[in-house]
RNA sequence: GCGGCGUUGGUGAAGUGGUUAACACGCUGGUUUGUGGCACCAGUAUGCAUGAGUUCGAUCCUCAUACGCCGCCCCA
């Protein structure tokens, strides 16, 4: 048997479902906010990752999909959106564009050659946005505040924000030496991997899952410290901006984020939810103020986020969060015989056509069968075309909940099941959102004793 | 790239080095000749991820490969 690729996967039926429902979620929000939606190449030449993202980067010098095309052209597999997002801003001369900056969202599927584990996957799908041609620290608290929005508007309530800022080259710099310098007479008492990350990366030790409980890591010098003013200003204006917004967030160190592109604002939102494993980061990006130039582009000061969806409809699954999935029909026609059968197939279409959602019988079961199936379908009315009805121009027509059956006239048809379907919409509306009830506690941090079964932020 | 565990019908799974691979759900048909969902009866894997090997004989033992799950590195 053909297995499909390592680490791909195959979304239908229910979950296909859910997926295009947040994707709609995603763009109506998207919309609101006035970012408009872009479509990028899935491959692009493998130089723009590589000047992009990092010559030294795991994610490209491992993680890549590379091939040579027919003409010998090396090209990469995106793994990441926000690099031909540039390369197209910069492509199409956008900087030119008087409406500026540019705001743009885009959703799709990425690659990285990595070993699957929970919440990774080597085709992944990405949705993100990216503002490009503003240095204003709105736009840092305008992404972030999006990007909570949107998982808001599906209803999630156990994330968290992080932020931390790596301020400008010089800043990061200096950090960077600082904690070389700290880090190096105790480099025996850190990890294997921590010992390769002091040269190669060291702000990632402070990230280190082995070492965490290190106290060394603990004293270590906070980038905080080291940011010129400013890098500082900017930082607090963010975190003013995003106080404004009634955004909730933590200042955490540790964010660095594993592209090299990135400076100033940093963030990460995760997943609180239990039972999510080690891969908890729902989505994370940041400000990226020297990527265009890097790519042949003028300086163009951008920031921006990407959220992976298959973890974010997991982080549903696992909240419970019910979700508007229409998962029922209008009408199953069932039939016998082979006249019946062609009115059915007849009367589908111009019903389908008038708006409503209709099914009828496929591999000829007996009635029995259609009747079941008709239950599956979650049918909200059936009707079995009988043809002495139908040469009275009549069809009867069975309310499956109520299981009241009638008689009426063909012509009508379409009126009766308008005015039938249209009725008791309130009730179905009813069960759309799981609704938890509200805090209304006064006090963000105390132990919160109201009984609901809130989540506002209480010291744990 | 490294490590651990796994893979048996449509589904959940039991099981054994030796003729017919449990059980349950589902599905199809019948009892009931065109108004069902209950009940009862019957049918439903020439097959145990794939390929080699050991063996008189392999779904079971060995090896390899593929894929899955979980963790590490890294990352959404």
């Amino acid at each position: 048997m053909i297995q499909r690729p390592k680490g791909c996967n195959d979304i239908y039926g229910r979950e296909a479902k859910i997926w295009k429902y947040v994707e709609s979620i995603i763009d109506a929000t998207m919309e609101k906010y006035n970012y408009t939606y872009i479509r990028t190449p899935i491959f692009e030449s493998t130089e723009l990752f590589h000047r992009g993202i990092g010559e030294s980067t795991d994610i490209v010098t491992k993680e890549t999909y590379d091939f040579v095309d027919r003409g010998g052209r090396n090209m990469t597999l995106r793994p990441e959106g926000t690099a031909g997002v540039c390369r197209s801003y910069v492509e199409n001369k956008m900087y030119g564009d008087p409406n500026q900056p540019v705001k743009v969202y885009y959703n799709g599927t990425m690659y990285r050659y990595e070993r699957p584990q929970s919440g990774r996957d080597r085709e992944l799908t990405q949705f993100g946005m990216e503002v490009l041609g503003s240095d204003d620290s709105l736009t840092d608290a305008e992404v972030i505040s999006l990007a909570v929005n949107i998982y808001k508007m599906l209803g999630l309530k156990e994330i968290k924000v992080n932020i931390n800022s790596l301020g400008d080259k010089e800043s990061r710099d200096h950090y960077r030496e600082a904690l070389v310098q700290y880090f190096k007479p105790h480099i025996q008492d850190l990890c294997e991997d921590c010992q390769a990350r002091l040269e190669k990366n060291p702000l990632r030790i402070l990230d280190c899952k082995v070492d965490k409980d290190n106290p060394l890591l603990k004293n270590a010098p906070k980038i905080i410290d080291y940011l010129n003013d400013e890098s500082k200003e900017r930082f607090d204006k963010v975190k003013e901006y995003l106080d404004l917004l009634q955004v909730k967030y933590e200042v955490d160190p540790n964010v660095v984020r594993g592209l090299d592109y990135y400076n100033h604002t940093v963030f990460e939102i995760e997943a609180k939810v239990a039972g999510f494993g080690a891969n908890n980061v729902l989505g994370g990006g940041g400000r990226y103020n020297h990527l265009c130039s890097e790519i042949g582009g003028p300086e163009t000061p951008c920031i921006g986020f990407a959220s992976g969806i298959g973890r974010l409809v997991r982080a549903l699954e696992l909240e419970e969060i019910k979700l508007p999935i229409v998962d029922s029909i209008d009408l199953f026609l069932m039939y016998v015989n082979e006249d019946e059968k062609k009115y059915a197939a007849y009367l589908s279409q111009e019903l389908r056509m008038a708006g409503f959602i209709v099914d009828t019988e496929y591999t000829g079961r007996s009635l029995k069968a259609q009747f079941k199936q008709a239950d599956r379908l979650n049918a909200k009315f059936i009707a079995v075309l009988n043809s002495e009805d139908l040469n009275n121009n009549e069809i009867k027509i069975k309310n499956n909940k109520t299981k009241q059956e009638e008689i009426i006239s063909l012509d009508v048809l379409i009126y009766y099941l308008d005015e039938q379907l249209n009725t008791g919409v309130e009730e179905e509306y009813d069960n759309f959102f799981f609704e938890k009830d509200e805090c209304h506690c006064e006090d963000d941090h105390h132990d919160c004793d109201c009984g609901n079964d809130c989540h506002c932020h209480h010291d744990k």
